[in-house]
DNA sequence: GATAACGCTTGCATTATGCAAGTGACAAAG
DNA sequence: CTTTGTCACTTGCATAATGCAAGCGTTATC
């Protein structure tokens, strides 16, 4: 029930937008604390639930399949069959997902330039 | 009230952090649907209380007094006595937080890139 | 001194989040 | 073929954040 007719903040902003201006349209779909952190899953290699599950920050079961399913819907992710998944269904970036890596790597380097106590150990596979 | 004890989320995650990951500290500061847009106005010259209020998207007065007091305690902005201001106090970013630009360049990109209907009106004054 | 703008603060309803527990599908073990 | 276990979610419930409208004290303006 809840999976099905989530209305929240992210998408009824999909539906009216709060401007016209790229950074608050981007927001809406990716403004907040998780949905980039599972994204940077992604572009870590990583694909099954329990793998975003096992993350250092505990994501709430929860929150990340509502994640998924905003980032299936919005074109970011889609789902796959991976190799070694054992018959669950895993999730990739699509192109238009892979192209936050930008923006994934100027927080980081944000971060890193300003917070201290942080680390890059997670690096976008394939690079 | 509110103001002086607002321990929420993003406050608590400063304490008690998720993790190392300078892309989840990150978002504990500046993960929301608010925060950046402050920032952009800033970085476009805005600095009064009303000129944020006044910005498209309609941050609710007490979000916006929330985020200001957050991003002058993470020493993103700091208070200034501006020239035109009429005696009010106006904010501006520090050199911490003139250092997200390239944050929110790339997110700019992306949405204007990825999400049709966006235009990139605001731009960084001086640049 | 009255009026209005400004910079917030407050109450309250709505929405999102965190946590723990539960469910159904599937696989391997016995 | 039943049991056990894992996985991928779903559900309930308490708590926190958000949106909206109204209020409040201070400062300009008339």
């Amino acid at each position: 029930m809840r999976s099905r007719d989530t209305r929240g903040q992210q998408a009824m902003a999909r539906s009216k937008r709060r401007s016209i201006c790229p950074v608050a349209c981007a927001l809406d779909l990716f403004g907040d604390r998780w949905t980039l952190l599972v994204i940077r899953d992604m572009a870590c290699g990583k694909a099954l639930f329990k793998e975003f599950s096992a993350s250092p920050e505990r994501i709430a079961t929860n929150i990340l399949a509502d994640r998924l399913e905003r980032l299936v819907k919005g074109g970011l992710a889609e789902p796959f069959d991976p190799p070694h998944g054992g018959g669950r269904s895993g999730y990739r970036l699509t192109a238009k997902g892979r192209s936050l890596l930008p923006v994934l790597s100027a927080i980081a380097d944000w971060g890193l330039a300003h917070i201290r106590g942080t680390e890059a150990r997670l690096r976008p596979a394939g690079s």
